[in-house]
DNA sequence: TTGAAAGCGCTACCAA
DNA sequence: TTGGTAGCGCTTTCAA
């Protein structure tokens, strides 16, 4: 039988769990228990549970989350930490990121720092205040320990039990160099990353190994940096490679072939080398490596190392929650990337 | 003088209100109206504050949001629906949305709907369980009431009391056609926008205005649409653009230039003229519209009419932020494109 | 098979 | 100048 008629008659804005249960006649208690079914529920009456039900129905009752947190704990919810969330490779992660969570039923708060030395103080603060129940940190660095679980992609963590998603560099870097070998280049310039991005320093570490590998010289004067990434909002990569291509040529073009740092810069080289009359491939080959979706789509089409950004994100994304579930997980995850030949190279002219 | 001593020796986990007051000798109620700031902390002891906010600091004792939230019934969070996070539109728009936010001390949720029904039809009640303040509309589709604030960016909501954020769709129109009317170009074709999102519609309506009012003829065989934007995130913008020209030229190129949808979808084009053997802009000139950051790169450089995305994610932050405060504001706020000369127009060959 | 009571961590109101 | 009390909306024993 249904409670006191104002119940009934004048269902609040906001319907709460108290009111339902005031129209129900029954206790707040027995309606909590049958909503969150709790283990305690399969005590309670099929026919009240129906009831219950079909009054949630009836007044679209939703629970409050901040209320149900301040019992459980439990918010399902996680932050994402980039650079700037407008350039492509965080973009995409996230967008790999979100598949995963929305499975999971969680939301996720996103905060760009532009590496602005407050904000990367104080975001991992203000994001426990909102109770998130994970972290993962994009090319943002972090030097204390979290009280959530925490994993990294392009990792500059200095914290202790952070759970890291990395590309193989060294395969990576072997994949282009051994390719630009078999065309014939032998005088080739190379593009290391800018400081503090994540993959600057293996990325580097590889084309070292690589080139001593393959017998293949990395000299310093055809070396260039994509700079300092802290200003990473203020000038793109495609700018930087831009410039740094440009550099190189005035230096006096000593080289065939370039193994850029990423598709951006690669793709800002070849436009350098085309305002300074030089033909992509045929004068000068260029490879890059992401494999962003514009890369099909310029002239020459980029041959670049696919690192798989969507897939990264979302085993990121299970990895920690697979931490929060309390899971014991690995400390690295790596990730193998994929060659993809396209126009950017030819064989070295005779 | 300081509370019992087990209090100081002990602190909890998670250090409370409750903690804090106890080890300080004050009650709950003191210490709380200290640490918002109410008007009432007037009448607090300078000696009481100060011990207050040093037991803050010795202790790193953080509110809880939740449960001030239960009180206060605010979140200081919105959220951000979109396609997909990882196209470059969105993503410079919610870059421009987030610095913003950052300035007000809010945090957002983004959740990308790729169109899938479902999805579209709970996102909004599952971030309304979250208790945000207020909602911004990607070009996503939104048909009932919220009872929060909604601000909406290429905009396909049928809801009432939406704020829009637009771009002047006839001014970026007669811009780009006016260029190629004085490059001397007659036979023009058009791409129209994928259906469903916000700025086909509208910028159709102002080709063909604007066409009329330049003289200039929109041929339907010389008209390409972008097909369906449910599969955004499937079928790229450039590869929508590049099958669109592709079909255009078989059909018997009978055009000289192109003003495309967007600038992805011109970058597509370029590509296809290119491969059937045309140079742009020698026999074919191109606009694009938005000016992502990549149409400086790509060769030729594309002409384009640039859509401030960042400026206008802010305005959209700033406009909600104003709507939640209580503000009144009027139902649109409109645009102005710059148009940007670059490689890709040159005037038509006699 | 259900309900009473307590409490999560905080703010608000009014009294002292 | 400060504190007591109540309550936000929910979950969770434990008792009935």
């Amino acid at each position: 039988m249904p409670g006191r008629p104002h119940a009934v008659d004048n269902p609040p804005q906001r319907v709460t769990l108290k009111f339902l249960a005031e129209y129900l006649g029954l206790s707040p208690a027995t309606v909590s228990v049958v909503l969150t079914n709790s283990p305690h529920a399969s005590t309670i009456a099929q026919p009240t549970k129906d009831r219950i039900w079909d009054a949630v129905h009836k007044f679209h009752y939703r629970p409050n989350l901040f209320a149900r947190y301040l019992q459980t704990k439990r918010t399902y919810s996680i932050a994402v930490l980039v650079p700037d969330i407008g350039d492509e490779f965080s973009a995409m992660l996230i967008s790999g990121i979100e598949s995963k969570l929305a499975e999971a039923k969680f939301n996720y708060f996103v905060e760009s720092h532009r590496f602005a030395p407050a904000q990367i103080e104080n975001s991992p603060d203000t994001l426990m205040d909102r109770q998130v129940e994970g972290m993962i940190f994009i090319n943002t660095p972090l030097s204390r320990r979290m009280p959530v679980p925490v994993v990294a992609i392009s990792d500059i963590t200095q914290a202790p039990d952070v759970t890291r998603i990395v590309i193989d560099n060294d395969k990576a870097v072997l994949l282009g160099l051994r390719h630009l070998k078999d065309f014939g280049h032998q005088r080739i310039a190379f593009f290391k990353g800018p400081e503090r991005n994540g993959d600057t320093e293996a990325r580097w570490a590889a084309v070292l190994r690589a080139g001593s590998q393959l017998g293949l010289e990395v000299r310093p004067e055809l070396t260039a940096s994509m700079g300092s990434y802290f200003s990473a909002g203020e000038v793109s990569m495609m700018q930087r490679g831009y410039e740094a291509a440009m550099m190189l040529i005035e230096k006096g073009r000593d080289f065939t072939a370039l193994l850029a740092f990423n598709d951006g810069s690669a793709i800002g080289a070849i436009r350098a080398f085309q305002d300074r009359g030089f033909m992509v491939p045929g004068d000068i080959s260029v490879v890059g490596i992401d494999d962003i979706q514009l890369a099909a789509f310029i002239a020459p089409r980029l041959t670049t190392i696919r690192q798989p950004l969507t897939v990264m994100g979302a085993m990121a994304a299970t990895t920690l929650l697979g931490r929060i579930a309390g899971e014991q997980i690995s400390e690295e995850t790596i990730v193998q990337p994929e060659f993809v030949i396209r126009e950017s190279t030819a064989p070295v002219k005779c």
